[in-house]
DNA sequence: GTCGGGATCAACT
DNA sequence: GTTGATCCCGACG
């Protein structure tokens, strides 16, 4: 096994804060974009009743119980495209959300498929981070660590930044969990917003 | 087959 | 602070 299959065949809780840093690099026809994560939050199997995979594998989220490294995109509120990494071990459901970062590469691209914004927020929140990389849902269950196209990249250099610990976003049950992590400070992290309770 | 809702975002008041 | 957009998925039967 790879070194960085390894490194993500832990627990997501371990893994989220050690992606801060890392990047996802996306080539299609028109150009790369690569982003770099600076906010992730972590996602259990079906000891986790915020997570997709609580009530066991479906088609949708299946690819959560496979091995580490593959990405697990869904589709949310009808509209956005979202990007986990899944990590642990095959059989059992976990995965790292990826819901934010700073593009550092193919930032034109990024501008003409997000609008007009500010570059800070082409990938700040996970629909946006999905729209700037240009992901598409048949795209869920590819390998990052062996596709050529959608990549997960180790950083070239250790960054050096402070981690934040805080409960996760828009989500209604096991709030209590300190599972999102994010690169403290930064322009590129997304706004906290209270899940809504039925 | 039918139906309710969501790991969101942007535009509005 | 509130609301509309918009599409699969998953639960139920």
């Amino acid at each position: 096994m790879s070194e960085t299959r390894t490194f993500l065949s832990r627990p997501s809780h371990e893994v989220a804060p050690d992606l801060l840093g890392w990047s996802l690099r996306h080539v299609t026809d028109e150009d790369v974009v690569m982003v770099e994560i600076t906010e992730v939050e972590a996602y259990g199997g079906q000891s986790d009743p915020a997570s997709h995979a609580y009530r066991g594998p479906t088609p949708r989220s299946s690819v959560m119980f496979g091995p580490a490294g593959r990405v697990y995109l869904y589709r949310s509120y009808g509209i956005h495209v979202c990007c986990n990494v899944v990590t642990g071990t095959e059989g059992e459901a976990s995965a790292v959300l990826i819901r934010a970062g700073r593009v550092t590469e193919g930032i034109d691209l990024a501008r003409r498929r997000r609008g007009d914004v500010a570059d800070p927020a082409l990938a700040r929140g996970p629909g946006n981070l999905g729209r700037a990389l240009g992901l598409t849902l048949p795209q869920s269950g590819r390998d990052l660590l062996t596709s050529a196209s959608l990549a997960l990249v180790r950083p070239a250099h250790s960054p050096a930044f402070d981690v934040s610990t805080g409960p996760r976003v828009g989500i209604t049950r096991a709030t209590q969990l300190p599972w999102r992590f994010w690169w403290s400070g930064d322009a590129t992290v997304s706004a906290y917003r209270a899940g809504v309770m039925a």
